[in-house]
DNA sequence: TCGCAAATTATGTCTATACATAATGGCATA
DNA sequence: TATGCCATTATGTATAGACATAATTTGCGA
């Protein structure tokens, strides 16, 4: 017998939670006050603030001194995507992984990319290179990384590693931005995956920051019949 | 002057987190008892808790009673994807929307995919319908909605707002996954979206749960040149 | 020596209290 | 009437203490 009783917080945070789920609490309108909760719950105020902080983390509310906390606008169909670096992913499955590099240079930023990056005449080290999977091809990479961000990324070697997997070991970052999109497979891209010109293909476009310095921005072309991403959203 | 003066308890959990991210900190390394971060930071045991818990819920470390706080293995590249249904999203950018339903039927479950959302026998809605924004074919849609998890669908007119739509304002859902993916253009749904057969595409496979139940199961393909999800991560 | 029970210890949750901060509304004064 | 100050009130953060729970260690007894 394993009766997971909830807690309190939870109990109340699951309350209101599901109410604003059902609607019985339309956006803009008035949660309890933490002391009518209080009195309802037979709780503390500590409890109840404990309940209702992360309501506010998430979104649903919102809470303003004096007046009280409110249902905020329906928050969209967030979900939680995994985008792991392409060799982790490959490899967690079981498949043989390597990545060939095509062209390694270091650059002072010239191109609106480079100096959305690097600033101008900023330095920059710009990468391109094929990952595969059980010797395919599955993802064709164009990078950017900022020296002045990652000096040491000029002194690695990534013929054998990918520089995505290496930066992500080496430095943290503190946000990251992806654009996913389709796009037919053109020119050199299409060669190198050994895809038909006009293919299919998935395209992740993805800028890092660290703190408000950026770090490195990377767009990687995937065989759009052999790559999906999956996204998963639970609260239960 | 506005000193946003850290509170404690996010001074020491940004603490922790950096020292996790740097790799000060190892996956697996205890990080000090609580009472150590007590007397560390001058502080009480439920601030200290105030700043780790958050730790445990985003998964940066594992607690164990008796034994202490530990880092967890490193995480994925996980990030906030923000999938609203396309009605809303069109309508928010400030585009006339509207939906051109092409067929609607009341089926009993027969293929692997209606069984695997209503069961063998279990009754499903099957739609078919476009999406358009400022007059143009965005998106087509093919969707089936268990009428056992909801039974007022065969009764609603989608003629005038998508069942996407409809379904968000009806039915909480709990669980969701999405599996995003390139995709050519073929037959009939290149036809509707006024595309040439091969095109590539965005394809999102959606499946949606309330609780332990099916609720609906979505293939929307979106013209790849006019369409990219965006996701982000921030934690700063 | 083995096995089990009790003591120990770290985290989990909750309470009661306190002071800080921000926004509102009313009151008093010009 | 208009302006500005202050009391009120709700949330934000923090403390100290209490009891609960889980897991490890210790020690006793067979």
């Amino acid at each position: 017998m394993k009766p997971p009783t909830k807690t309190k917080h939870q109990q109340i945070r699951d309350d209101i939670e599901q109410q604003i789920r059902s609607g019985a609490l339309r956006p803009g309108d008035r949660i309890p006050f933490e002391h009518e909760l209080m009195a309802q719950y037979g709780v503390s105020r500590m409890t109840v603030n404990k309940a209702l902080t992360p309501l506010d983390d998430a979104g649903l509310i919102e809470r303003r001194k004096r007046a009280g906390s409110f249902v905020r606008l329906p928050r969209l169909d967030s979900t939680v995507l995994d985008i792991p670096d392409v060799q982790h992913e490959i490899t967690a499955r079981g498949e043989a992984y390597h990545f060939e590099l095509l062209a390694c240079a270091v650059r002072t930023a010239t191109t609106p990319e480079e100096i959305e990056l690097a600033g101008a005449g900023g330095r920059v080290l710009k990468l391109e290179g094929v990952h595969f999977a059980s010797a395919k091809p599955l993802a064709h990479e164009r990078r950017f990384i900022s020296l002045s961000a990652v000096p040491e990324a000029e002194a690695v070697d990534f013929t054998r590693q990918s520089p995505g997997h290496w930066l992500l070991g080496v430095v943290p970052w503190t946000r990251v931005e992806n654009q996913i999109s389709a796009a037919p497979a053109e020119g050199r891209t299409a060669a190198h995956l050994r895809l038909d010109e006009g293919a299919a293909c998935l395209v992740i476009e993805r800028r890092t920051w660290r703190d408000k310095a950026r770090v490195t921005t990377v767009r990687q072309v995937f065989d759009g019949a052999a790559y999906r991403l999956i996204a998963r959203f639970d609260h239960g």
